[in-house]
DNA sequence: TCTGTCACG
DNA sequence: ACGTACGTGACAGAC
């Protein structure tokens, strides 16, 4: 069956949410978001909105005189983002409480407010999936976005705890384990990386032990986290002042660590250097399938347009085949669970997860088959590995 | 309607 | 030599 088709099912399909859940979350934070507000509004010695990024950067920047060296700045002024708060957090007790404040504002205004009143007679939320937004071929989700749902916050994982399979059914989550560092080693060619995922080692431990030249072992969580932040810059065209940026390091140390990265697996940056190459002599790039971007200002005379536009060609080629994968994967797993389990449906796409409600009996069988498809569907020098979960709720998975 | 911010992969 | 990591969508405030 055709994408568009499988997707349209998706979206009337639909997904059961536990309206009590959220709005029980909601009444609670209600509460303390207005505490929070009167608590900031007392350290600033003003009554003002909170939410107004005009008025929070006079609060913090002139009428406390917290300073700004090193903020960046918008269109309108000083930032007042969370990197930035970030920055000065140490220089007032003000800071931490915004920070909170914000957290709880955006996930309640977000989620929690506005989520149930989406909900149908059945409790079901019914996304739209768009097929042609990105530039990509991602997919998007929109009204609402169900592919930004929290997780990363305490908060967060509770609210997926609201994403519920009806009575007799569990839910089964499959996502792709570092997909796109996969694709990365596969399409590079590059040795070292391909044998750490075939070994299935920890890529970013593996690569923080190449770069020191020491034993995995003796790898530190310091060390990992700037290994990863090393893996993503690949993937997102990385520039050093980006990557000093994520991993807090200067930028002289960025462009060591970078150039010890390249000298690890040379093959990945040969790859990277062909990709922009080829980007300049025909105006496009390219998944391993055939999906285009046109990237015309990858020849521009201005060199912030250029940089840009030579992120933007490394980048395509590799999330663009993840997203082609995980299409071929989602129309396999429609089929496989059409024929053996018809009440099985496949609810939500994730970029690089597949969410499944599927009745009880069927659930050992077909998380089993699910797997297997997705690590089957495309074969890749570094073979594809997924993770599939079950669980009542999404929080719990 | 634009800008800033922030949720996700 | 230039400002800075890729791809999305939603909300609140400012105008």
């Amino acid at each position: 069956m055709p994408l568009v088709e499988i997707l349209a099912d998706m979206e009337k399909a639909g997904i059961k949410i536990n309206k009590t859940v959220l709005k029980g979350i909601s009444a609670k934070l209600d509460r303390r978001v207005k505490k929070l507000e009167k608590e900031i509004q007392k350290l600033a010695g003003a009554e003002f909105n909170v939410n107004s990024s005009v008025q929070l950067r006079e609060v913090l920047f002139e009428k406390l005189k917290i300073p700004a060296k090193d903020i960046k700045k918008g269109k309108t002024g000083f930032s007042t983002a969370s990197p930035e708060l970030q920055k000065i957090k140490g220089l007032h007790p003000i800071i931490g409480k915004i920070e909170e404040y914000r957290e709880l504002f955006k996930l309640k205004t977000t989620y929690l407010d506005t989520l149930p009143n989406l909900a149908d007679e059945k409790s079901r939320i019914h996304t739209t999936f768009n097929q042609a937004v990105t530039a990509t071929g991602r997919l998007s989700s929109s009204e609402p976005n169900l592919q930004n749902i929290p997780i990363r916050t305490e908060l967060g994982q509770l609210i997926r705890t609201a994403f519920e399979a009806e009575n007799g059914y569990k839910l089964i989550s499959a996502d792709y384990s570092q997909i796109e560092l996969h694709i990365v080693a596969h399409l590079s060619g590059d040795v070292k990386m391909i044998t750490t995922f075939l070994n299935n080692e920890d890529i970013h431990t593996a690569t923080a032990a190449r770069i020191n030249k020491i034993d995995p072992g003796k790898v530190t969580d310091k060390m990992r986290r700037a290994a990863k932040a090393l893996n993503f810059g690949i993937i997102y065209g990385m520039s050093t002042f980006g990557f000093a940026q994520s991993a807090g390091v200067k930028q002289e140390e960025a462009r060591e660590f970078i150039r010890k990265y390249f000298e690890n697996y040379p093959q990945v940056a040969q790859f990277l250097d062909e990709v922009k190459i080829s980007a300049r002599e025909k105006g496009y790039v390219e998944t391993e399938l055939g999906r285009r971007r046109y990237i015309p200002e990858i020849n521009s005379t201005n060199i912030q347009l250029r940089n840009q536009a030579e992120r933007m060609a490394v980048n395509m080629p590799i999330q663009g085949l993840a997203a082609d994968i995980i299409k071929l994967a989602m129309i396999e797993a429609d089929k496989l669970i059409r024929e053996k389990h018809p009440k099985a449906r496949m609810v939500l796409q994730i970029h690089d997860e597949l969410l499944f409600e599927v009745p009880e009996e069927a659930v050992e069988k077909l998380a089993k088959d699910i797997k297997a498809t997705m690590e089957s569907i495309y074969k890749l020098s570094a073979p594809l590995a997924a993770d599939v979960k079950v669980g009542d709720n999404w929080g719990e998975i």
